[in-house]
DNA sequence: GTCTATTTCTTCGACATAGTCGGAGAAATG
DNA sequence: CATTTCTCCGACTATGTCGAAGAAATAGAC
C-alpha cells in the first residue's frame, strides 16, 4: 500500500495551495525558496508535479501566453480532493508527533 | 548537496526524541504507529536508523539484557546536535509553508 | 545442568518510490 | 533570429519498504 507523501511533495503541494489558482512551476519554486530559504532546482519541482499529477492528486489547465518577452503559456495546477486529503493526513501525522515537544519543535 | 530529511526520517527522529533516553527500534515503531495510526514495518525503522547513524545524526549505546523471556540487549538511540538541527530546520520549513493556511492545515 | 523451543530485537538484501540536477526543447515576444 | 520564459526528459542518488535470516536472551522439559 501507499504510505503518504514525500517531504518535497508536501512542500510543493503547500506552495501550490498558497498560489492557487495561479500556481505554476516557476511560481511554486519561488514560493518555496522565499519561505524556506533553501534553494530549489526547477527540474525538481516539475518532476514532482508530474508525479503528483500521475497520482491524481493535482490537475492542470493551460493558461494563455502573457504579453511579455518569452512569456509562453503556463501550466496551472490545482489541488484535487484526494491531494488535499493526503496533505492533511501527512501534516496531521507530523503534528501528532511533535505535540507537546519543547517549543521550537512543536508545530504551531 | 544534501537537502534535508526525508518524510519518514522526520517521524523516526521525532519518535526517538520523545522516547529518549530509552529510544530503541521496537519502541520507536510503536510510538509512530500509536500516534499516526499508520502501520510501520520494523525493517523500515531499522534501515532508517542505520542511515541516520551513518549520517552522524544519531548515536547509540547498548543496553543490558532485560529479565524476561527473549529480552535481548537493546540498542538505544540518542539524537546528536546535528540531528536536532536538521530536524528543526525541516520542521521550520513546514511551519513557514503552512503558516496562515486554513485551520486544519496550519501546523499548530 | 543441558537442550531446545520460544521470544525479542537487530541486520541484511532486494527492490520501489521520491528527490535532484543539468540541459534540451517548445513557444512566446522584440 | 535572438532572447526570454516555461516545461519536459534522462540519468543518477537517496529514501522508503518489506520479508526473511540471524543473534542473543530466558523458560521449561528432561
Amino acid at each position: 500500500m501507499n504510505h503518504g507523501l514525500g517531504e518535497f511533495e508536501q512542500l510543493v503541494l503547500l506552495a501550490l495551495m498558497r498560489l492557487e489558482p495561479e500556481a505554476y512551476g516557476v511560481g511554486i519554486r519561488d514560493e518555496i525558496e522565499k519561505r524556506t530559504g533553501r534553494s530549489v532546482a526547477l527540474g525538481a519541482v516539475y518532476t514532482t508535479l508530474l508525479r503528483l499529477e500521475g497520482k491524481r492528486l493535482v490537475a492542470t489547465r493551460l493558461g494563455e501566453p502573457t504579453p511579455q518577452r518569452g512569456g509562453r503559456r503556463k501550466k496551472y495546477y490545482r489541488l484535487l480532493a484526494a491531494g488535499r486529503r493526503e496533505l492533511i493526513t501527512s501534516i496531521d501525522a507530523l503534528r501528532s508527533m511533535t505535540r507537546g515537544l519543547t517549543p521550537g519543535l512543536e508545530l504551531r
